[in-house]
RNA sequence: GCCGAAGUGGCGGAAUGGUAGACGCGGCGGUCUCAAAAACCGUUGGGAGUUAAAUCCCGUGUCGGUUCGAAUCCGACCUUCGGCACCA
């Protein structure tokens, strides 16, 4: 018995459930062939990280996937959806070391969990496809890639300060860090110098930038472009040879040369390397504390924009070339070394930070742009729009927008700098200090240097018996047997490198294994994924904009620029579904406000729990999980449970009626436009909102008579058709429960599918609408009034305009309304209204 | 601070220049039952009006505008969410 206010089943979902999910198994109904001669259609779902428990959210963004996926291949297409995990990760390692369960057992049981889990939701993966990252027969393809990339200088390890998380005990790319702080744990990042590995992902930064191949949502676009940020300018010399140092100028960055004259001071990062060498000695003292101090900062507390811009002299001092004049050098750590040349030139008049920072010290503001009206009198901030240019010697007079060309090409000329473009984007940093991960194939040896792997020693394994302990370093570095290696290349003793790679290296490309995911010789079959790629429509969440997106479209474009691929972009259309919360914020583990789907799955079943999470709202809005409602979508499943089984020979008791079959018609044709409108934009909600319509007429047509069992059977049969993506299995029961074991219907004779395949509702075709039957033949239209509704008249749908007006002016409701009043116009929309002016 | 999206009944939402509230939840009334649950039928934005109806008015965050007609387009503002943010 069912709890109380709980819906009973009708059916049997456990029994229906288990015995088509073991059938379609058994038949190998899922199963994808390359040589299926329909055209392919590639629909990934960004595949998840084995946590242990697959939650609502992850039923919610799978079942919307896998509908649209099961839509695309009954309109005909040879689908690939497959389905994979991202195993390698940080929580691995930590419950090695919280619990020492290793992390390859503890991420190979929950893939286990969660492959069943996702079987239970009926979904079309053809498991044979799987993809797991931290097996060594998909990271050694991570290693050989890595190599490639390194002989073609796109990967390479430098010395660089770097965002540290003090809580991961691991270096993050700069997509990693929100706010300054870790995007895994919220602990704030500090810098640190190291040697690490990058990848050149800025090479690619304007091909990027370049969004017309795709198809994707203007959002994702904008927050790619914001990302990468290019801004134009120019890169200009100031002399410091006075100094008597090797460097003989300091290069800084602008996007506002036409400002060069307003130069009065110039900023150094805190971390530059010529901070030491211009310091003054009695300066040294002052600036070291300055440098420490900005150093220990973390990026929340100096990136702060509310913070006062601080700094100090350095004593020393360099010449603007434009106008030879002399300005002070200072340290400043609102100078950021990772952008632009890590040197500013401070223009207080027309920059607000350089405006703020020269009020502080008492440093001089000249005006070289004046603004509209200046009177030539201090200014209340800096101005930075456009004006004309002052006190800028052979410029002055010009508009700043000619100025800032006319300049650019006085300092090329004269050889002090040229205009160039900077990015925000930085190379993609993909060392990390961990154990979990892809072990980078490079080897450190005393006399030859940095030696890659040879690829004939590939995979570079995962010592099995690393010691994972809470102390911060990593197992790899620890592990002597790891460590201790030959060189390749003169047999000496070498050290292998310990960091491992970023996890988004591995997603970078997961989308052409799953091709040929049995390759051994090569990372992909170049046939298959010339067959299947480029994934032509890929769904997920909107959290990996910059992230996952940006890594992968960059991987696409170097293996393409190797001669591995021949295609430009990874994903040509992509849809981001929401998020599903819990109390308002995102499900997590550490939260621990998950909401397993497990209680609602055993009551109501996987179609009913489909179905409701994706009558939810539009797929892509997500929201607050509310369970208030899933007792309707329960109720309606067993509606179309009882329906579809009727016995129609009833009907024929009663003369068919042939405006109660038109009427019938009508209603299957607009649902099957409806539905399959709604199917290709992912509006998942108004389709089961047309089918609920839909069962409700089907019941009115029922009661009315009229129809013959062979009308009903056939409405009946559209139904299922239409129902089978979003409730796949007890659409397959009544399939067979209908009578439909007959072979082939709606597929070509040339597939290799075996009669079992051939009679499941998910080998049919989705049903074609005609636009003759779903049109109306008569139509409702509206009278209004001055825009205000007073009639609703029925007329034949093929009325002239003049009928219709002439139908409209004759209402007696109308009349009452525009007695005493003078006609004015009479405006016709057809077929939906007609509004009459009067005054 | 800049850029973008959103704001509609008690609730999830539908309608993207033409009947606001499709579809569903919940509520209310009824049928069945000893009773309940389930199921089924009816009803359900607010107000005025009437024995009952007809009918009328108000209503899509706020205020204005464009239009014969605005949830929808435009302007300003408020709120929420997302992105970027000392980027020179």
């Amino acid at each position: 018995m069912a709890a109380a206010g709980t819906t009973e089943q009708r059916y049997d979902h456990k029994e229906i459930e288990s015995k088509w999910q073991e059938r379609w198994a058994r038949d190998g109904l899922y199963r994808v062939r390359d040589d299926d001669p329909r055209p392919k259609w590639y629909e990934l779902h960004m595949y998840p990280y084995p946590s242990g428990d697959l939650h609502i959210g992850h039923w919610y963004a799978m079942s919307g996937a896998d509908v649209h996926a099961r839509f695309r291949r009954m309109q005909g297409y040879n689908v690939l959806h497959p389905m994979g995990f991202d195993a390698f990760g940080l929580n691995a390692e930590n419950a090695a070391i919280q619990r020492g369960i290793h992390p390859y057992r503890w991420t190979m049981d929950n893939i286990k969990h969660m492959r069943e889990q996702l079987k239970s939701m009926g979904t079309i993966y053809d498991w044979d496809r799987e993809i797991i990252t931290c097996d060594p027969s998909y990271y050694r393809w991570n290693q050989w890639l890595f190599l490639q990339l390194y002989k073609a200088g796109l990967a390479y390890r430098a010395h660089a300060p770097v965002n540290w998380c003090p809580s991961c005990v691991t270096v993050l790319a700069n997509e990693q860090v929100i706010d300054g702080l870790c995007e895994r744990c919220d602990t704030p990042v500090t810098q640190r110098d190291m040697n690490q590995w990058f990848f050149r992902i800025t090479r690619y930064a304007d091909e990027l930038l370049d969004h017309s191949k795709m198809d994707w949502p203007d959002r994702l676009n904008t927050m790619q472009t914001n990302w990468i940020g290019r801004s134009e300018g120019v890169e200009i010399d100031f002399d410091i040879s006075e100094h008597g140092l090797k460097e003989k100028t300091l290069r800084t960055f602008t996007t506002r040369i036409d400002t060069i004259y307003g130069v009065t001071f110039v900023v150094l990062a805190p971390e530059h390397p010529l901070v030491d060498a211009l310091t003054a000695p009695e300066r040294k003292a002052e600036v070291d504390a300055y440098v420490e101090a900005a150093r220990r900062q973390t990026d929340i507390q100096r990136l702060s924009t509310d913070k006062e811009k601080t700094g100090v002299l350095t004593g020393a001092f360099c010449v603007n070339q434009l106008n030879g004049e002399r300005v002070p050098i200072l340290v400043g750590d609102y100078v950021l070394l990772t952008y632009g040349t890590g040197v500013v030139m401070g223009v207080p008049a027309h920059d607000q930070r350089d405006f703020e920072f020269a009020t502080r010290y008492g440093l001089p503001i000249r005006v070289v742009v004046a603004p509209p009206d200046w009177d030539g009198g201090a200014l209340a901030e800096a101005y930075t729009e456009e004006g004309a240019q002052v006190n800028s010697a052979e410029f002055d007079g010009l508009p700043s927008a000619d100025g800032m060309q006319r300049i650019a090409a006085h300092i090329e000329a004269q050889g002090w700098g040229h205009r160039t473009v900077n990015y925000r984007m930085r190379d993609w940093l993909i060392s990390r200090q961990r154990y979990w991960g892809t072990p980078i194939p490079m080897i450190h040896c005393e006399r030859c240097g940095t030696v890659p792997v040879p690829e004939d020693d590939l995979p570079v394994v995962l010592p099995e018996d690393a010691e994972f302990l809470p102390t911060g370093e990593s197992p790899l570095a620890l592990h002597q047997g790891f460590v201790n290696v030959e060189c390749p290349q003169c047999g000496q003793g070498a050290k292998r490198e310990t960091d491992t790679m970023d996890t988004f290296v591995d997603s970078s490309w997961y989308f052409l294994r799953y091709t040929s995911p049995d390759t051994h010789d090569r990372p992909f079959d170049p046939e298959a994924v010339r067959r299947w790629n480029p994934v032509d429509q890929y769904t997920g969440g909107v959290e990996h904009a910059v992230m996952h997106l940006l890594y992968a479209r960059f991987f696409v474009k170097a293996l393409r620029d190797l001669g591995l691929l021949d295609f430009d972009e990874p994903f040509v259309r992509l849809f981001n579904q929401g998020t599903i919360l819990a109390n308002h914020q995102k499900m997590s583990k550490s939260r621990g406000n998950v909401i397993a789907p497990d209680s609602y799955v055993e009551t109501f079943g996987a179609d009913t729990i489909r179905c409701y999470l994706m009558f939810l709202g539009p797929w892509e809005q997500g929201g607050d999980w509310s369970d208030s409602g899933i007792n309707g979508m329960a109720r309606w499943m067993n509606r179309v449970w009882e329906l579809a089984q009727r016995d129609a020979r009833q009907l024929d008791d009663f003369p068919r009626d042939e405006a109660a079959v038109r009427d019938l018609k009508r209603s299957v044709h607009k649902t099957i436009r409806r539905v399959t409108d709604d199917m290709e934009r992912f509006k998942f909600n108004t389709a089961l909102a047309a089918l609920m319509e839909y069962t409700n007429s089907l019941n009115q047509a029922w009661e009315r008579k009229g129809i013959v069992s062979e009308d009903w059977n056939d409405a009946v049969e559209k139904l299922l058709l239409l129902l089978a993506p979003l409730a796949p299995h007890i659409a397959e029961e009544l399939w067979e429960r209908t009578g439909h074991r007959r072979v082939g219907a709606g597929l070509k004779s040339s597939t290799k599918l075996d009669r079992h395949q051939l009679s499941s509702v998910h080998s049919q075709s989705l049903p074609d609408w005609d636009a003759a039957l779903a049109a109306d033949d008569v139509v409702t239209l509206v009278v209004q009034v001055n825009g205000r509704v007073r009639d609703k008249i029925e007329v034949p749908a093929s009325v002239s305009e003049d009928e219709a007006k002439a139908t409209a002016l004759a209402s007696q409701r109308v009349a009452a309304h525009i007695e005493g009043k003078q006609i004015a116009r009479v405006i016709y929309v057809p077929g939906r209204l007609v509004n009459i002016v009067a005054r």
